[in-house]
DNA sequence: AAATGAAGCAACCGCCTTGTT
DNA sequence: GAACAAGGCGGTTGCTTCATT
C-alpha cells in the first residue's frame, strides 16, 4: 500500500508564494496559533498544501527569523558544527537562534562550501583535500574533523576564514597560524560553540506555544523575549504588502513586555 | 543593448521519524 | 505490534538576479 501524497496536487497551487498568500497564513497562524499544518491551508483560504504552509512559515514568514546573510561568527560556527554534526542542517540550524535549516543548507552550499575548498580543505570531511600539499603536521591536525575537538580544547580555533576564503596561507608556519587566528573573531568563539554545544536550546520555539485565539494565551506569548523589539524587522517587510494598516494583525493586536504594539 | 552563463535562494519532492489508534 | 497520519528533514530543482562577454 503506497503512501497516501500529502494533498492533492492537482488542487494546489505551487510555485513562489504571493503576498497575498503570506498575508493569510500570517494572520492565520497569528490569531490561531499553529496547529496541524494538515488543517492550515483550508482554514486560511488558502490553495496550497500544509507542508508547502509549513515551509514557508518556518522559513520565511517566522517572526523570529533574521534576515541577510550569515556573519562571520555564525559561519565560524556552521563550520564547526557542521564538522562534528554533517549534513543534519536542522541540528545545526538548532544551535543558530533566527536561522534555519533551508537558509544554513543554502549557504554552505553557495558560499562556504567554495570557501573551504579555496582554503584546500574538503567540505565533506572537513580534512585537507588530496592534492593540497600538508605542510605540517600541526596544521593538519588543526584542520581535521576530528582533531577539531583537540583544537578547542587547546584553545585554538577551527581556521576558517568566513571573508575571505583563502586569506590566510595554508602554507604558514603553526605559529602564525595561531597568531593569526588570536586576531580573528572566530578565535572567541570556542566557548561559544562549548556552550551550545553542551547546552540545548529549546525544542520548539516557546513564543509559539499556544494553540488558542484567546487574547490572553497570545499576549503572555507575545511577553516573551522573541518578541522584542529586535525581532521585529519582518514587520516592516509587511509594508511591502500593504500592511501598515493594520488589516493582518488587528485580531492579534497586542503589546509586548516594552510596551510595543504590534 | 542583447545574449549568455553563473550564482543565489525559495520551494518542492520523497523518505524517515514519531505519535496515535 | 501493525497500520496509518502528520511533521520533519535533507537533497534537489528551477526561477530570478547579477555579472560578464
Amino acid at each position: 500500500m503506497g503512501r497516501q501524497p500529502c494533498c492533492d496536487k492537482k488542487k494546489v497551487k505551487r510555485g513562489p508564494w504571493t503576498a497575498e498568500e503570506d498575508k493569510k497564513l500570517i494572520s492565520f497562524i497569528l490569531t490561531h496559533g499553529r496547529c496541524c499544518w494538515r488543517a492550515v491551508p483550508k482554514l486560511a483560504g488558502l490553495l496550497r498544501c500544509g507542508k508547502s504552509c509549513r515551509l514557508r512559515w518556518t522559513n520565511y514568514l517566522r517572526p523570529d527569523l533574521k534576515r541577510g546573510l550569515l556573519t562571520a561568527d555564525e559561519e565560524q560556527l556552521v563550520v564547526d558544527l557542521h564538522a562534528k554534526l554533517g549534513n543534519r542542517w536542522s541540528k545545526i540550524a538548532a544551535k543558530l537562534p533566527g536561522r534555519t535549516d533551508n537558509e544554513i543548507k543554502n549557504h554552505w552550499n553557495t558560499h562556504i562550501k567554495k570557501k573551504l575548498i579555496k582554503m584546500g580543505i574538503d567540505p565533506a570531511t572537513h580534512q585537507p583535500l588530496p592534492n593540497t600539499k600538508v605542510v605540517s603536521q600541526t596544521r593538519t591536525s588543526t584542520l581535521s574533523t576530528a582533531t577539531t575537538e583537540s583544537a578547542k580544547s587547546n584553545g585554538m580555533a577551527y581556521p576558517f576564514d568566513p571573508e575571505g576564503g583563502c586569506s590566510r596561507d595554508m602554507s604558514v608556519p603553526t605559529d602564525s597560524m595561531e597568531q593569526s587566528s588570536r586576531n580573528t573573531s572566530s578565535h572567541g568563539l570556542d566557548p561559544l560553540v562549548n556552550w551550545l554545544l553542551e547546552a540545548e536550546l529549546p525544542a520548539d520555539e516557546p513564543w509559539l506555544n499556544f494553540t488558542s485565539s484567546n487574547e490572553d494565551d497570545f499576549s503572555g506569548i507575545v511577553k516573551q523575549s522573541a518578541w522584542d523589539g529586535s525581532t521585529t524587522d519582518w514587520l516592516l517587510d509587511y509594508q511591502d504588502f500593504s500592511m501598515d494598516d493594520s488589516s493582518l494583525i488587528d485580531g492579534a493586536r497586542v503589546q509586548n513586555s516594552d510596551g510595543l504594539n504590534f
